[in-house]
RNA sequence: GCCGUUGUAGCUCAGUGGCAGAGCACUUCCUUGGUAAGGACGAGGUCGAGGGUUCAAUUCCCUCCAACGGCUCCA
């Protein structure tokens, strides 16, 4: 009988829904294993076969620590509010709560078709109440905390009270003003990102290149009242703690980067005819005596007070435009040096001498005190905005030539600098910070580039957050009025006032006892609140009366594995972390880290195909007839060459020969990759697929229309989207499984390509055929000979290590290679075959149940013991030697490994061929490696 | 510009201080009662380039080149 893998892959899947075979218990003598995927936001486009990938990884360590004998925990939920579901909402009317449950139910669909080993019985969805309610109470914490920085910790904010002069003669508001200066969730004035068209404030890291993350819209920097989490209190924590976990290299490096934590001085300039001092922070203080101007970013507040009178028009003209410069075009323009003169002199704290203070815009209001001391001889960005406004140049470091650059290297003899002279740059850095700090100049400082994290969306698919207004003073909700519901609205967009969506919700507000009634905050929580707590919810997902439950907290910790995507690392891989320190400093959780160790798997991208419109006519023209244009050089580029007086003859040739010249330019569109076959297109169902195509002409080469092709991210738009579900259908999960494995290293990216399937379907069959003799199972009880277990210790041993080492990839093709020995041997015993089913079944779960049971086992294997290999099957006594001369190989010969060195190299003398290859030389030496090789020195 | 990752067979990737490998694809042949196939045989390489260390370098060290990803006036 052929393996039936439709009728087989049903029949388990529903037996371990069934039987909650992948339960996982709270209550357990077993030791705990804790694997998580990053959880799914369920967009409307279903999963592609890029998104189980991590999955189906996460599953195979799972499913073989079940093996091990370990209590695991894999469970799955969805992110599901965000913005696509309410983007969606605005359009259709439809309420996003409907798409998103819809969605969910397709997600799970696919999950379940693809046989992983999720405990659904601990599913959470970020926008269910019950969940949420617990986001808004841990809101509510931070909202109530402080951080004390002489404990290191978060504490109730009564512990500050204390510290703070007159607090109890401060009325309510000023008290409350006072508080949210402290408190790690609190409302400020505050530059945002502002995104007109997504009418909401986004934090940094959804910015891109000064666009939107989600749409791409424009971004422009905007003051407004907002909620933010102050995560920067825990920067130098967040920074050390990467040391203790286990995650890549690259994801600490990114965190690292994000925190940006430089250590420096604070320096304070006074100023001529003010009584206003300017603080300028500088990670550079050795280079004090090479200051030749200050710097303002446009935004700083002295700027207008400092302003001359009659440098008042060109100050206001520059800080108009800086201002309203879209993020996107300051950071196009880095290279542009822009700025203007103030007016104004500092005095220079050592030399006393008058110190020109400048404008620009290459000094961001954000970072250190939006001031810097600038020393064109040493920072690059200084010399190019002195040499463009002719502001001396002073060098203070030796090493570097100034005339022609600035020397930015942290090495060197300080040179005209009074007492700093003669001194190399680091001790420098070290007597200017002591004269400084004794001078009471400034002091020194450590300045984090990392900003608070902005926790308001003006956006209504979102937790609410759970505050109240009252006399302007916002109050948080009491624990007992949880969850905070989401009010339904009448449309999703703002009101005409400008409110976000919820101002539109009727009668949405806060009684007291006395039924006063008081505002609601209108905002909402951004995407990243409900991740970042969620994998501790899975831990106890149907508690009611707490967040997460002490025993259940205290028996699975925290993430033993996590697997995810590398796009998160500076957003949510930070923020779930700051959360966890936070818990963990209020005595909620016992660990300062949410994941011991984390893997990123790698993109699948789509291979996109393309189809190439003549000008604006409706012919098509056939992929190599054109390519030329698509060559590095493009037909502009070519064309402009070409028409140059001197230009070259070939590529005034390449010009004439170009298909420019036949067929005009092309215009490149993506085709739906169901349409391409081998890159060639079916005419007919690509003009089926819309009504413009209907009558589209065609330029073949040899009777056939060849696409272009590219390797792209997969996406709807690009038609490029292969389902897993079609996988599936063709060729089965298990297939699907061990293909998405079997296309390289989890963290690498590829393209999808299923050049290989056929062969992984191969495999598969030949598996099962080892099983079958005649269509039969048949199975023999004899004892195996010593090259069968050979085979099969060496597989076990090659397994283990590929798992435990996320290589995934090489697996597989250890299984091929191990399946094909076992069919030259005409092995069937149960000996090998039975061990061989239980090391597979993590990887090819369903057909591994099969045989499992075809081999008389009425429990589901993933109650089985993974084998451990014997090493003494592995063991050999003799070695094929390869002798080589001079380190070149010349024949090999075969010595028992008993053998001692002094005995291999008499032996190798006075072989027949030795004699001949030395010829009569006398050697200088023979180096005998056991085990290895044998080399003749002459 | 900085950081990270990767360069090995046509493709996807292993591996190693000591004979350069696997799977897929490919050639040829065999089997047509395992047939949307099965089997046998085979071809394929400057291990990105150059230098150094070594008896021996694809592997270790240095320099460079290329591709991909991330960050970026961060003082």
């Amino acid at each position: 009988m052929e393996y039936n893998f439709r009728e087989t892959e049903q029949k388990w899947q529903r037996y371990w829904a069934k039987n909650n075979i992948f339960r996982a218990e709270n209550n357990s003598k077993k030791p705990k294993y804790y694997v998580l995927d990053m959880f799914p936001y369920p967009s409307g486009a279903g999963l592609h076969v890029g998104h189980p990938l991590g999955y189906i990884a996460s599953d195979i360590f799972s499913r073989y620590k079940r093996l091990q004998g370990f209590n695991v925990l894999h469970p799955m939920g969805f992110d599901s509010f965000g913005l696509p579901a309410e983007q969606y909402a605005i359009q259709t009317g439809q309420h996003p709560e409907i798409t998103t449950r819809s969605n969910i139910s397709r997600y799970k669909e696919q999950l379940d078709k693809i046989g992983l080993s999720f405990d659904w019985g601990r599913e959470i969805r970020t926008s269910s109440p019950e969940y949420y309610k617990w986001t808004q109470w841990i809101f509510i914490q931070l909202f109530n905390s402080w951080y004390n920085p002489e404990t290191q910790k978060a504490e109730p904010i009564s512990t500050l009270i204390p510290k703070l002069d007159n607090f109890n003669s401060l009325n309510e508001k000023e008290q409350s003003d006072i508080l949210l200066q402290y408190r790690l969730a609190y409302l400020s004035d505050t530059m945002v990102n502002w995104c007109p068209q997504l009418g909401t404030v986004l934090a940094n890291e959804e910015v891109k290149d000064g666009v939107s993350e989600r749409g791409g819209y424009p971004v422009e920097r905007k003051l407004m009242k907002q909620w933010s989490l102050r995560i920067t209190a825990y920067a130098e924590r967040l920074l050390n703690d990467l040391d203790k976990i286990d995650w890549s290299e690259s994801i600490k490096e990114a965190q690292r980067n994000w925190i940006g934590k430089s250590e420096g001085t604070s320096l304070f300039f006074s100023i001529e005819n003010f009584d206003n001092k300017i603080e300028v922070f500088t990670t550079r203080p050795d280079t004090i005596f090479g200051v030749s101007y200050l710097t303002l970013a446009p935004e700083h507040e002295l700027v207008e007070k400092l302003t001359s009178e009659e440098q008042y028009k060109s100050v206001n003209e520059y800080v108009t435009w800086a201002k309203n410069r879209s993020e996107r075009e300051r950071m196009a323009e880095v290279k542009k040096v822009t700025g203007v003169f103030t007016g104004s002199y500092a005095i220079h704290p050592f030399t006393g001498k008058q110190i020109p203070i400048w404008v620009g815009d290459y000094v961001l209001a954000g970072y250190g005190t939006g001031a810097v001391m600038a020393v064109p001889a040493h920072d690059s960005r200084d010399y190019a905005f002195a040499k463009h406004f002719h502001l001396p140049v002073i060098e203070v470091v030796k090493g570097g030539n100034i005339s022609k650059e600035s020397y930015d290297a942290k090495e060197g003899e300080i040179i005209n600098s009074d007492f700093l002279n003669g001194l190399d740059v680091k001790d420098a850095i070290k007597k200017a910070i002591a004269v400084i700090e004794e001078k009471n100049f400034g002091k020194g400082k450590i300045n984090y580039r990392m900003r608070d994290a902005i926790f308001g969306r003006q956006r209504y698919w979102g937790e609410p957050i759970p505050v109240y207004y009252k006399n302007g003073v916002p109050y948080v909700l009491n624990e007992n009025e949880l969850p905070l519901i989401l009010p339904e609205v009448d449309k999703y967009l703002p009101t005409e006032n400008g409110d976000p969506p919820l101002g539109r919700a009727t009668g949405w507000c806060y009684s007291d006892n006395d039924q006063n009634k008081y505002e609601y905050e209108l905002s909402t929580m951004p995407g990243w609140a409900g991740s970042s707590w969620y994998y501790l919810r899975y831990m106890d997902a149907n508690n009611t009366n707490n967040f997460v439950g002490k025993d259940a907290v205290n028996y699975w910790n925290n993430v033993d594995l996590y697997i995810g995507g590398a796009e998160h690392a500076t957003g949510h891989l930070l923020y779930v972390r700051f959360w966890t320190k936070f818990l963990f400093d209020l005595g909620l959780i016992p660990q300062v880290e949410p994941a011991k160790k984390l893997i990123n798997q790698g993109m699948i991208q789509g291979v996109s195909s393309f189809v190439y419109r003549s000008g604006k006519s409706n012919t098509f023209i056939s992929y190599n007839l054109i390519k030329d244009q698509f060559n590095k050089l493009t037909i502009e580029e070519l064309e402009r060459e070409a028409q140059k007086p001197q230009a070259k003859p070939e590529i005034v040739e390449a010009w004439k020969n170009s298909s420019f010249h036949t067929y005009g330019k092309v215009t490149a569109l993506h085709v739906d990759i169901n349409f391409v076959n081998n890159n060639v297109l079916n005419i007919e169902a690509f003009k089926k697929w819309r009504e413009e195509f209907n009558n589209a002409e065609f330029v073949l080469e040899n009777g056939k229309y060849i696409c272009g092709s590219e390797v792209e991210k997969m996406s709807k738009s690009k038609w490029n989207v292969v389902s897993p579900d079609d996988i599936i259908a063709q060729y089965g999960a298990d297939c699907l499984r061990l293909y998405e494995m079997f296309l390289g290293p989890l963290e690498l990216s590829k393209p999808w390509n299923t050049n290989g399937i056929t062969g992984v379907s191969n495999f598969m069959r030949k598996l099962w055929r080892l099983y079958h003799h005649d269509n039969c199972f048949t199975i023999s009880d004899e004892k195996a000979s010593r090259n069968e277990l050979k085979v099969l210790h060496r597989t076990i041993k090659k397994i283990s290590y590929d798992i435990e080492h996320f290589s995934f990839n090489t697996s597989v093709s250890n299984f091929m290679i191990c399946v094909n020995e076992l069919s030259d041997l005409k092995c069937n015993k149960r000996e090998i075959l039975e061990p061989l089913i239980i090391i597979i079944s993590p990887y090819a779960p369903h057909i591994a149940e099969e045989l499992w049971n075809k081999l008389g086992h009425p429990e589901s294997i993933t109650f089985a013991q993974f084998p451990e290999y014997n090493e003494e099957y592995l063991t050999e006594t003799s070695f094929s030697y390869p002798i080589s001369l001079n380190g070149k190989t010349k024949y090999n010969y075969e010595f028992e490994l008993s053998l001692s060195k002094d005995e291999i190299e008499k032996q190798v003398m006075q072989l027949e061929q030795t004699i001949k290859l030395l010829d009569g030389k006398q050697p200088k030496k023979i180096i005998v490696v056991p085990n290895k090789i044998i080399n003749i020195v002459i």
